[in-house]
DNA sequence: GTTAGCACTCCGGCCATGAGAGTGCTAACG
DNA sequence: CGTTAGCACTCTCATGGCCGGAGTGCTAAC
């Protein structure tokens, strides 16, 4: 009994939980300190202004809300918002104007490659009204489709990868003797026949014998070499490149109108070792995954939340989808959002490979 | 006589000329208005406030400056800004210590095709303070060099075009009946031996041939009307992408700080047909060209400058680089930079095409 | 043509004021 | 015992008046 002034961990009754959750939504609503009569006004919570006040001092205690300054409203912390997202917030499915509104836009995709995410990015940031991110699916580890070599002066040659996974590669490689395109298409067709199908660590063996042996010429081991180098650098990342969009959703949110704190946010972003570490425990949960402000390991990251998704298959290939946003974020909405796209994903992964 | 009176057009009298300098770089350094004494104590003008307020309100009457109101200094307009790009900056070369370093940077670049640009974009951005954009340099028309087709799913394959000029395309396509690898493999060959180094036009006749071959598997037609429309689309674009970097930058300056205009001027950017559209205009004036505010033939452009200049041949390869700033811009540094980095950019593309 | 001097304008910072929103506490109520 | 009305208190924010300073434009003298 008293249940309700026993502190610490302890579930929130009911009551508790609703007031909360007024709380919070009016916040994200409004973005100024939510007082005790608004919620009341506003929310049918059957109850007076003062056991509102109370129930909210209960829950500043408990860490779920805090005050700005003595006479102000409450606001929500990053405790407050985990609590919410986890057990309080409704378990909304997309609307279907929504949905269909997604689908739509995904039905005008061309099939060029890379388009996708960058359309995933762009619809994320449309239905959220904050910043959509979108990484391509990645296989775990590629094998070596075709290679080709183009000459673009006397001594720079275009060399273009090929990947058996539909990806595509390409760099200039300089040549320091002379050799001609037909030439070129020589070490090309050598080294085709030579490494078609191989893996990264079975083009490193390969370039160890082709290394040994006096006829090789010296260009196919260096081809090779770059081979194996763009190759094992492929496996090794676990995201290939970071699409956003909407970033300036973001931007125009009261709390960033001072951007100073959000260039560092997008810096952070553009380095794709910081979702590539997501991924894997992304990859465990199966669902949709919400990381608020400080949770973040990230400094930089502290002020803004992450509603992150993986679509693709764990075992073979592997991107992310979710929705950046300030902590004062819709989660459900959110939430349902990105659900909704990386089923798409899936869907359209799954038809496209295999 | 009485020359500085006389209102229309004419050059202005050296001291008209100093006093408009002096106002646009203080203006341009401090970003408020400037009054007649400030410019007496930092600039030495030998003259008294007094004379230089009527030499302002000349300046203002011949349209060169305004007043925000009554009893403000003097703000530069877009006619001023012109007039002192055109015939009262002083020509800065870069200093050396600014070569030296951008030089430095460049010489980091991995040949990995597009970093080059991100590159360039982020080396502007970085000494100017302002966005930097940069795209690619595009050869007037392609040829096709080889084309690949990898099987990634019973319905779907990976498209790959690599052209003679050493660029990558690549997209996906639905394949009706279920064709294997081998004969995806057989598909391409064909191919391959018919398309060779053709062009756009080249590649369409074949086509209308191997539409009326009885004996021409259907899918190599579908397949080189995708490659057909792809080269097309391919030289009908006169930018090919658009990198830019350091948006951020312009967002921190004053007159950004509501960044509502700023949305639209990065959405214009976005559209590679605006960049597309100006750059016969700069190909053939050969020099760092400037645009400056309401110049911008797009209304959302009006509040911004650019500075622009090819780099590449005219007949063979061409790209742009600039900086986006506000109209209170460093018009001496950012041409300098502009015209140097272009500088650099032909140099490699002549070192690497030719 | 230049300059000193002056009246005038307008912005921006400062301060006091007061309304409003909100709290926390206490005492009464069912 | 939980709930509620009431109240004193706090803090913010918008308002308005006030002044100083920066800057102008004009005039008259140099």
């Amino acid at each position: 009994m008293a249940r309700r002034t026993e502190r610490p961990a302890g579930p929130l009754d009911p009551r508790s939980q609703q007031i909360l959750r007024a709380t919070i939504e009016e916040y994200v609503l409004t973005a100024e300190p939510v007082g005790s009569q608004t919620l009341v006004d506003r929310y049918g919570l059957g109850v007076s202004s003062a056991t509102v006040r109370n129930v909210m001092a209960e829950l500043e205690e408990a860490g779920y809300l805090t005050h700005p300054h003595t006479s102000a409203g409450r606001v929500p912390t990053d405790a407050g918002y985990r609590l919410y997202v986890e057990s309080i917030a409704p378990r909304i499915s997309l609307a279907p104007v929504e949905r269909l509104m997604i689908r739509h836009q995904f039905g005008q995709v061309e099939f060029a490659s890379e388009q996708w995410f960058r359309l995933a990015a762009a619809t994320i940031a449309g239905t959220t009204h904050a910043a959509g991110l979108a990484t391509p699916a990645k296989p775990r580890s590629c094998k070596l489709r075709h290679i080709d070599l183009v000459a673009t002066s006397t001594h720079t040659a275009s060399l273009v990868v090929v990947l058996a996974e539909g990806g595509v590669k390409q760099e200039l490689i300089p040549i320091e003797d002379a050799y001609d395109q037909a030439e070129l298409d020589d070490v090309a067709r050598l080294l085709n026949n030579e490494l078609a199908d191989k893996s990264a660590r079975q083009v490193a063996s390969r370039m160890a014998a082709l290394a040994q042996d006096p006829d090789a010429p010296p260009l196919a081991v260096r081809v090779t070499q770059r081979v194996e180098k763009l190759m094992r650098e492929f496996d090794a990342a676990t995201v290939e490149d970071v699409f956003s969009d909407g970033l300036l959703n973001v931007m125009s949110e009261p709390e960033f109108s001072q951007s100073e704190k959000l260039r560092r946010v997008f810096a952070a972003l553009q380095n794709r070792d910081y979702l590539g570490s997501l991924v894997a425990r992304l990859a465990t949960a199966g669902d949709v995954q919400v990381l608020i402000g400080g949770e973040n390991e990230r400094a930089e990251m502290r002020d803004v939340s992450l509603v992150l998704a993986t679509y693709g298959q764990p075992g073979r290939a592997l991107g992310v989808v979710g929705v950046l946003g300030p902590t004062r974020m819709a989660y459900p909405h959110a939430i349902g959002t990105v659900r909704y796209v990386s089923g798409l994903m899936n869907e359209l992964v799954e038809q496209l490979y295999r």
